[in-house]
DNA sequence: CTGAAAGCGCTTACAG
DNA sequence: CTGAAAGCGCTTACAG
């Protein structure tokens, strides 16, 4: 491995301006630099980032939590688009990711610990249970964080326009002519859900709207069987079944459409049901599903902006940040006939 | 933040008495041992990641690598749930993942560069395109590589058995009675296109059946465009359409899905399709997918451990581990009536 | 069982 | 414009 000694050796220059010409100082000579630069390609020199991090106190390094609620990690599609978006905009301003676990070298140890451990000048929080102790620990934390799809006063945050969402899958519900609408929420313990469901009520009300207490059901933490169970449910209503249903997680409406494949119910024909997230894979199903629309890509983007800003600036000033949702309308949904 | 001068202070022995009770050397009495270690607890005291890599050359952290040919990175439904299972099996090792990337702080680096500059101890490359240079450059590397879908006579490489998933395939398709069975294959940069389609021919040998140029489609890099284009030329042979198509990958066949639906061909009773992956989505469409399945907890499972094993040995030997496939029949396809 | 000292590869005042 | 020196927080021979 070649290090800066090396360079130097072979230049005739200190260590001192070696490091200068590699970090861009402009207090170096032309000439100079040119023959420490040329020395440095001929010898396939890489500045050592340990040893950087040690004297610089940073590290290029960003964390990320992702909750495994569901133990799929990474193969959460909203999580997974959000990252990736997440990931391409921290690259571009230098900066790596890591994930922070646990679990390290099969000890047992806090987000903290890990982050400590690591150096990282940031985290980026992705889980839906926002209760969980090592989170909120780590919010506490000096580290820079910012939280995605989650509310806190000690983090910045960004996260969808849920209440908005939801007011859109029922006025979309609403002018098809349906007036029974039922709605499959997350479970209490996620923002999202909660955030949901609470547009639902509002947009119910809004349309003068009464909502059975049996209309609302919870469908857990946005998993495909938890749809469809929380959809069974709703099918046992016989007298008084709703005539469209609105999900607060594509994963969820998955599941949702199965049991009533399986019920015999034909959507949207018997029942229109509208998703929330627009995953991939709504556009390929049959029938297509209407949904709302979360910008991962926007998500992301933003989530490392905030947090970037936050490390440079090391103020203590959290920003909140909501992205806009919209409608989009396919074929799971129809007017009521 | 604390040091192990902090801890050295506090509890009056040296550093170096810290360093060895921190790291469980067995020369440390155990009343020393307790003391240094109820100090670190109190004071919160991580080890420094940066300071012990500079020392001790080796930085617990492995690199990833996600060609991104289709620019959807993490998105990618087989990588992301092989990544997921690697990285568990990674940290449960003591080991960090860090994605390598091409663009750090908006130069133009090699994956080499970036590997070089974290010091990674191992890597593992996903990506579909064999013939990337700087991939190439990397398994020429000192670095301790495997290679995921891809094969190489310079890397542990770790791939699921396409060639026999292409028999069983076909071996299904030919047991409904089908003779006509066409094949929508994988770029022929890609390996596993490649060998899926040595499958499928070989397979077709083996039961006597003819193969009309026509009936072998290029689907590109396995993404849900490629195989609806790819179905489109397909179902133009009109006078001498196949009954069957195997789909070198899922995506591809939600494509082909989607193409047959446009054009008033019903799956599976006019055709019958098998597709290669099993990705979640598969169970979820109508009619649900046939297909083969990879065993991605085993591929990033079995990946970890060798490149793991590689790392601790330093051994020249690579391996080369075949992860066993097999059929799932579901609704996609149907006996020849 | 314990400690003093050197060294890992860098950056950054300080001095000239 | 350039260099000598100290220091970042660890680990590891070496010595006792």
């Amino acid at each position: 491995m070649t290090t800066i000694y090396d360079i130097a050796k072979k230049t005739g220059f200190s260590i001192t301006t070696v490091s200068r010409a590699l970090n861009n100082y402009t207090d170096v000579s032309k000439t100079t630099k040119k023959i420490i630069l040329d020395a440095v390609t001929e010898m396939g020199y890489y500045p050592n980032s340990s040893a950087r991090s040690l004297t610089t106190k940073k590290s290029w390094t960003l964390g990320v939590i992702f909750v495994e609620d569901l133990g799929i990690g990474m193969k959460h599609p909203f999580f997974s688009a959000v990252i990736e978006s997440f990931k391409q905009n921290a690259e571009a301003q230098g900066y790596d990711i890591i994930f922070l676990s646990r679990n390290v070298g099969g000890e047992e140890k806090s987000y903290l610990d890990h982050a400590s451990h690591r150096g990282v000048d940031g985290i980026i929080i992705m889980c839906s249970d926002h209760k969980d102790k090592e989170v909120q620990q780590l919010i506490e934390s000096p580290f820079p964080t910012v939280v995605v799809d989650l509310h806190s006063d000690q983090s910045s945050v960004v996260y969808s326009d849920n209440f908005r969402g939801s007011m859109l899958a029922v006025d979309h519900l609403v002018e098809l002519g349906h007036r029974n609408i039922a709605h499959i929420k997350g479970h209490d313990t996620t923002y999202a859900g909660l955030e949901r469901l609470r547009g639902f009520r509002a947009a119910m009300e809004k349309h003068s709207l009464s909502i059975p207490s049996s209309y609302i059901v919870d469908g857990g933490f946005f998993s495909v069987d938890g749809g469809y169970l929380a959809m069974k449910e709703l099918l046992q209503l016989n007298e008084h079944r709703p005539t469209a249903v609105f999900v607060a997680g594509d994963n969820m409406a998955l599941g949702a459409l199965k049991a009533c494949k399986e019920s015999g119910i034909t959507v949207p024909d018997d029942l229109s049901i509208v998703g929330f997230d627009d995953i991939e894979v709504g556009q390929h199903i049959t029938p297509t599903l209407t949904t709302i629309h979360q910008d991962t890509d926007l998500i992301g983007k933003k989530a490392s902006e905030v947090l970037i800003q936050q490390i440079n600036t090391r103020s203590n000033e959290y920003a909140a940040v909501t992205i806009p949702v919209k409608l989009i309308v396919r074929e799971s949904t129809k007017a009521i006939s």
